[in-house]
DNA sequence: CCTACCGATCGGTAGG
DNA sequence: CCTACCGATCGGTAGG
């Protein structure tokens, strides 16, 4: 926790600087440097947090290049620009470092998919516009979290890790389930197999995604229609 | 290598055990005997190669509980019933094992992927009878090694190990791109696509199987039903 | 010299 | 956040 810093900060802040002990503006100063160092390179200014929200985007990249097992802890803190032992400062476990990116990645996208379904003029319309969302999140340049947890829909192995993830995956993918059932189908239709199809074609897209090919919004609407009108 | 183990049980198999030495009788009766004890409980009587033969099995068994990783040579040499060092007399590293395992298992769907897909009355026909072997071959009671390879087609971390049994791969799932390309199609449909959603599908399909729901021929038949004629 | 292993240990790295 | 480490286990190899 940075609760300490986060407090020396707003002394700083404040301007009583000259409260502080020598120690702790000692402390302040190389917070503040290692900080402006770390921001250095990376998208956006997140003022907040310094090195507690990098480690997640830092991990997400590695995660997903690598995969969990093959990344080490060392991996993610020379990326970060901190020694082996320190990314326990911040997180418990390389374990709780996963599931946090998760629970952050899995409600980032559940409310995009959400609000984009909700534009939607009806029942296809809305799939086409969520599956467009939820792919896109997973391909290209988005955000390393986001597409790390894109990723995990498609991890086979490592059960224990599966089952971890689970409550945040299910919540996210009750949004697409629901949309599919809210489908106006031929009776003879098997409900939850279009579903297993469709979801599960959908969290592997990014396998074979390639940019400069389709979009994501062609690739959802194109698997919508095959499977809402056929192909023969 | 076995192979004076194999002359050795030529000649004593064509009668001519007089003409085994002492010692290479003590050898003989040695490779029959802890032979024996390993093929006790395992399925078929392979009977060259010993262990040779069990330990794709065994480590196809574990690589597909618990992923490569985290798979250890102890491990499997444990349930072989060897020391650790010993399973490196028969393989000269873990990615060996598991290069071996994917080459002889790819063949074999193939050969029975192939067979199946002949005996079809039509494109579509044709289609639906391979992919149910396709999906028969990753679930239920397969031989493991079967199973696993079927597993690895979902594979989605680890770039080396993928890119290692890339070409066995690709000569599988060309079978079963030739018989999508072979379909009659109406003219705007994108074959690519087809393809893509159908065979991600259907490698999914071991994740949610459960041994008392539908077959693999009817959910062969079920996807291929879906994209052939809609849902709408 | 070979085969089919064994008991013990190698250099490195894992998470903590 | 660093330095200095730990218990254990990893894939692979030594001599006999």
């Amino acid at each position: 926790m940075e609760i300490a810093a986060k407090r020396l900060k707003a002394l700083a802040d404040s301007g009583k600087g000259e409260q502080l002990s020598e120690n702790q503006q000692k402390l302040l100063d190389r917070n503040l440097l290692t900080h402006d160092l770390q921001l250095k390179g990376t998208v956006a200014g997140n003022s907040e947090g310094g090195r507690r929200s990098i480690l997640p985007n830092t991990a997400a990249e590695l995660f997903a290049e690598k995969g969990f097992d093959r990344t080490s802890m060392r991996d993610i803190a020379s990326r970060a620009g901190l020694l082996p032992g320190s990314v326990y400062h911040y997180f418990a476990s390389k374990t709780e470092l996963f599931l946090t990116i998760h629970q952050d990645g899995f409600n980032t996208v559940r409310a995009q998919v959400k609000a984009a379904a909700e534009e939607g003029t009806d029942p296809w319309d809305s799939l086409v516009r969520a599956l467009s969302v939820h792919i896109g999140g997973m391909v290209g340049d988005s955000p390393p979290i986001q597409r790390l947890t894109g990723h995990s829909l498609a991890m086979t192995d490592h059960p224990e890790l599966r089952d971890q993830i689970q409550p945040y995956r299910e919540a996210y993918e009750n949004i697409i389930r629901q949309l599919i059932d809210d489908l106006p189908l031929r009776q003879d239709s098997d409900r939850t197999l279009l579903r297993l199809t469709l979801l599960r074609a959908s969290n592997w897209v990014f396998i074979w995604y390639r940019a400069g090919g389709m979009t994501p919004q062609e690739i959802a609407w194109g698997m919508v229609e095959m499977l809402r009108n056929g192909v023969a």
